[in-house]
DNA sequence: CGTTTTTGACCAGCGC
DNA sequence: GCGCTGGTCAAAAACG
């Protein structure tokens, strides 16, 4: 039961790269986990935008949650996944070769207990939508869905399919509220966004900013995990303009994929409707 | 016919 | 060492 529960927290904050303050709360939901910081004036003051979205999708709300890896701010291409390089493709069907290469591959990746396995920086956020693959301008192939623990619903898996861009993006269904879709992406494209058949409004946009408009419409809302590095400021002015902050998390770097001049939040309108709910209200669950 | 999804199996990491 | 779990692969099926 707690360590149930201990367990589910360290995998979300591990999945947001988020720490988790452990003792703080007792028992909650998942929306627990996501501590929202009353960051909800300083983005206020940056969604002044009201208006409506001319989004195909479902309704869906963006509850985001920029949660990205705090000390990972570089993304070397090349040292991502051994797994994806490493069992790529298995050719023929020589066994004694694929064994030989297995062997090979353990011998060559022995288990390495310190150098856990390199992540990319990810950032992940929580949608309110009907729908679980949210269209965010990119091409992706789902390839594979897990059922995870602690959810009656299933992980699905989802590569970027631009050839070179490894990309990755996790998508499932908070158990804690079933409308809500826990997006996580992992890497950074290398490429820019793609003109989706769909006609998408991916263009111009980083995936994520896209992913929250394009769900559908409604709201969108930003917070950040406790302990948030990137804003070390109570209250931090989240000044989205300077898109090459190496501090900041690839999700906003991203941009400078996206020709777009105006800052994320002021996006052609595509966020206009953001909400921000008031930390208290997420913090609900909290009890002493 | 090419691309994407589904799904069972496999593997690695981690905790006990 | 063993079992559990998350992540990935890859063949088959489904789809456009």
């Amino acid at each position: 039961m707690d360590k149930r529960e201990l367990e589910l927290k360290n995998e979300f904050s591990d999945m947001f790269d988020v720490p988790y303050c452990e003792g703080e709360r007792g028992s909650s939901g998942f929306m627990d986990m996501l501590d929202f910081q009353d960051y909800g004036p300083s983005l206020l003051d940056l969604i002044q935008t009201p208006g409506p979205q001319t989004l195909p999708s479902p309704t869906s709300e963006v509850v985001n949650t920029p949660a990205t890896t705090p000390n990972s701010p570089s993304i070397s291409s090349s040292s991502t996944e051994p797994a994806n390089d490493g069992r790529s493709k298995r050719e023929g069907g020589e066994e004694e070769e694929e064994r030989d290469q297995e062997k090979l591959k353990k011998q060559l990746k022995p288990k390495k207990k310190n150098t856990k396995r390199q992540r990319e920086p990810r950032f992940a956020f929580m949608t309110k939508s009907e729908v679980d693959h949210l269209d965010d301008g990119y091409r992706w192939r789902k390839y594979g869905q897990k059922a995870v623990k602690n959810s009656p619903f299933p992980r699905s898996y989802y590569r970027c399919t631009t050839a070179a861009c490894g990309v990755k993006k996790r998508v499932e269904r908070s158990f804690d509220d079933s409308s809500i879709v826990v997006t996580t992406y992992e890497g950074t494209h290398t490429h820019p966004c793609p003109v989706t058949s769909r006609g998408s409004i991916g263009i111009n946009m980083t995936p994520e900013a896209a992913a929250f408009g394009s769900g559908g419409t409604s709201s969108f809302v930003i917070s950040q995990p406790q302990q948030q590095s990137y804003f070390p400021n109570p209250t931090p002015n989240l000044s989205f303009s300077t898109t090459t902050n190496p501090s900041l998390p690839s999700f906003f770097q991203e941009r400078r994929f996206c020709p777009s001049p105006s800052p994320l939040f002021r996006d052609h309108g595509l966020l206009q409707d953001m909400i921000v709910p008031s930390s208290k209200e997420w913090k609900e669950p909290k009890e002493e």
